[in-house]
DNA sequence: CGTACTATAGACAGGTCTGTCTGAATGGAG
DNA sequence: CTCCATTCAGACAGACCTGTCTATAGTACG
């Protein structure tokens, strides 16, 4: 029973790891709806019951698959705002790493966006996005505050909206490199318009 | 079979626009791939026969929906923008008509965004979801030339941002009041910078 | 009146989905 | 070696989906 009463023995890193990335690349590219749970265990090389055991219901796994993508656009911004020195750098840098993404290959929008359009409202879909949601706009304000903005929450807002509305253009407009530019010179516009 | 040589009486307005209706509703509300065609004929109160005499297959009603989506929405702005004179004066009237959307009880986003996250890639879905998007940039970008600004495929491209971005934050995050404000603000913003 | 045409209700087929269960194989601990 | 827990492959149940078909009722028109 006690699961968690083993300290050294580490052989895991299989199961639970390869069914998040089969969700992570099936999910993401397909939809949350579209996808079936033996595509994933195919892909995972996992049997049907081990998901269940580990999981216990197909909207738990798309939950983790969701908190996974959470966690990894954390890192990922946390990351390339440390480099920075000013807010303002901070700022950029972090549309700079959206940007970035577009150009990737398997990028088909924002994922708590997109599950969040398939699933029932008031699950676990609608509140993971909730939360990261929460984040990406505290973050926004947080850094309009340090950059010394006369309304931060107003700033940090709007940041958030070209944020949204660039993935989201990305997505349905098949990539046109326009939208970074267009995007990038419009957060400059508004942050010089905000910062005295 | 020439149902249209009959000009005096007009007893239809019947099948084909109830079924619309009730696949604005629905569809709208839960998303098209949520909703089963036992649900919209049972709403609609017609018959399976008729639906697939009518439209064919479920594909064809959801993009009969966002066709008529399409028009409404079309005659939705033409309209808001007729009431104004300068240019600039329509460009904020479209940003208030959104705003008021989102006051209304049963606003649940872009229609076309939401679907397309439902449907598969290459489909009618993405078609008609690329001829809307199509249609409001072209609008955004000509009103931002009518303007003065000196790059109004910018200038255009960054008003969609915006409207994209507010039409998505107002979804997840359950009708936000400072969104609309804080939209309105950066659509002021950038005119008053791109135009002299 | 008779004759097409159309709409209706609902059964039906064929497929897919989630979630459960069975039985065999595996692999480490005592 | 023996035991126990986990994993595997896959069958299975129950539900739901789209799309077709049958049989019946209503209606415009010659």
């Amino acid at each position: 029973m006690n699961r968690s009463a083993s300290p050294t023995a580490v052989p895991q890193a299989s199961a639970r790891e390869r069914l998040l990335a089969a969700a992570n690349e099936l999910f993401y590219a397909e939809g949350v709806q579209t996808v079936g749970i033996d595509r994933i265990i195919d892909q995972a090389g996992v049997a049907k019951a081990s998901l269940y055991n580990l999981f216990g219901s197909k909207e738990e796994l798309v939950a983790a698959y969701l908190q996974s993508r959470h966690d990894a656009t954390s890192v990922r911004l946390t990351a390339a705002i440390e480099k920075c020195e000013s807010p303002r750098e901070k700022i950029m840098a972090i549309f700079d790493s959206q940007a970035k993404l577009f150009r990737s290959s398997d990028f088909h929008g924002c994922a708590f966006t997109s599950a969040s359009a398939e699933a029932a409202a008031g699950g676990r879909v609608e509140r993971a996005a909730d939360e990261f949601r929460t984040w990406m706009r505290t973050l926004f304000i947080n850094l309009a505050r340090a950059a010394g903005a006369a309304q931060p929450t107003t700033l940090g807002r709007q940041l958030h909206l070209l944020y949204d509305g660039a993935g989201l253009a990305a997505r349905m407009d098949h990539g046109d490199p326009s939208i970074s530019k267009s995007t990038r010179e419009a957060v400059r516009t508004l942050l010089d318009a905000a910062i005295s």
